[in-house]
DNA sequence: TTCCAGGTGCATA
DNA sequence: TATGCACATGGA
C-alpha cells in the first residue's frame, strides 16, 4: 500500500488494504470517536483524525511518525491476506474485513485497557476509559490525553470503582504498582513466551489479556487470544474444547506468526455474521 | 428476571 | 495440574 508522509499528516492511497472503521471497530482499540465525516483516533497523549476521500484516507496529525508506526503502514497486508486465503476457515472473514489493521499501541494504554476489557462488553469498557481519560488524564485542549503511571499512582482503589471498573478496580489500583512505561519498552526484545508469562504476573493479566498487548501494543503475530467469541467459533467450526489455553496452542499450531491477523479477522467476521 | 460481555484470582484436591 | 466459583456493571 502506497502513502506518503507530509509534515502534518500522511496521505493512503487505496483502500484495500486500509479501512479506518474496520481497524477501529474490530476489538482492538477502545479509544476513539465516530463523528459523521471523520473518526478521531486517540493514543497515548496523542491525535489524529482521519477522513475518507476518494482514492484513500487523509491522516491529519501532529505525530505523523507516530501513526505511521500506530498504523503499520510499513507491513504488507496484502501478502498477509494472500497466504491466510488457503485457509477456508478465513477467505470469507478477509473478504468482510479486509481492511483491518492491526495497530501497534502504546504499551501502557494497551495494558491497562485489556485489564479492564475482561470479562466485559466493548461498549462499558469504552465508557470506562473515557471516564478514565477524563477524571485522570492531561487536559490537551480538545481531549484528554490517557493517564500516564504517575497518575494513576495517584488515585486509590475507590476512584476505579466511581469509573465503574467493577471488581476490577483492585487489579487497576495493584496493577500500576507493580509496572512502568519504561519496563514494558523494555521487554519488547523478549521472545515472545518469555514476555507473556511476564505480562500473566502482573494483576488482572491472565492468558487472554497478554495475548491481546502482545499482539496489539508488542505487534506479536504468533499469539491467538481466546475470548468468549473465538472460544464460540472454535466449538462450532472445529471440535468441542472448553479449555481456552488448549483452543489457542491449536490455533496457534495452524496459523503460525500469522495466528494474530487470523484471529483479528475471524473475530471482526463472527462478532458480525 | 436471567443471561452475557474480548476473564482473572483464588481455594481446593 | 485442573476444576469450580466469586467477582461489578449495564444492556438485551
Amino acid at each position: 500500500m502506497r502513502f506518503y508522509k507530509g509534515k502534518d499528516y500522511i496521505e493512503i492511497f487505496g483502500k484495500d488494504d486500509f479501512n479506518i472503521k474496520q481497524t477501529l471497530e474490530c476489538g482492538q482499540v477502545f479509544s476513539y470517536q465516530e463523528n459523521e465525516d471523520c473518526f478521531l483516533v486517540y493514543s497515548a497523549n496523542k491525535k489524529a483524525k482521519v477522513t475518507e476521500t476518494y482514492k484513500g484516507y487523509i491522516i491529519k496529525t501532529d505525530s505523523p511518525d507516530y501513526y505511521e508506526n500506530y498504523f503499520d503502514l510499513q507491513t504488507d497486508y496484502g501478502a498477509i491476506k494472500k497466504a491466510l486465503s488457503k485457509y477456508e476457515i478465513l477467505q470469507k472473514p478477509i473478504q468482510f474485513g479486509g481492511g483491518i489493521r492491526i495497530l501497534k499501541q502504546n504499551l501502557f494504554e494497551t495494558l491497562i485497557s485489556f485489564i479492564v476489557s475482561a470479562n466485559n462488553n466493548i461498549k462499558r469498557i469504552q465508557l470506562i476509559l473515557n471516564r478514565l481519560r477524563e477524571k485522570l488524564g492531561k487536559d490537551m485542549g480538545t481531549y484528554h490525553a490517557f493517564p500516564t503511571r504517575d497518575e494513576l499512582l495517584s488515585v486509590d482503589v475507590k476512584f476505579f470503582t466511581d469509573i465503574g471498573a467493577g471488581y476490577r478496580d483492585k487489579y487497576l489500583y495493584s496493577v500500576v504498582r507493580q509496572i512502568d512505561e519504561e519496563t514494558l519498552e523494555n521487554w519488547k526484545s523478549l521472545p515472545t513466551n518469555e514476555l507473556r508469562k511476564k505480562l500473566i504476573a502482573l494483576s488482572g493479566v491472565g492468558p487472554k489479556v497478554a495475548d491481546c498487548v502482545l499482539l496489539f501494543g508488542y505487534g506479536k503475530g504468533d499469539v491467538f487470544p481466546v475470548d468468549t467469541w473465538i472460544q464460540k467459533m472454535y466449538n462450532k467450526f472445529y471440535e468441542n474444547l472448553d479449555n481456552r489455553e488448549k483452543i489457542r496452542n491449536n490455533l496457534t499450531r495452524q496459523f503460525g506468526e500469522l495466528s494474530g491477523y487470523a484471529q483479528q479477522y475471524l473475530f471482526y467476521y463472527i462478532r458480525d455474521n
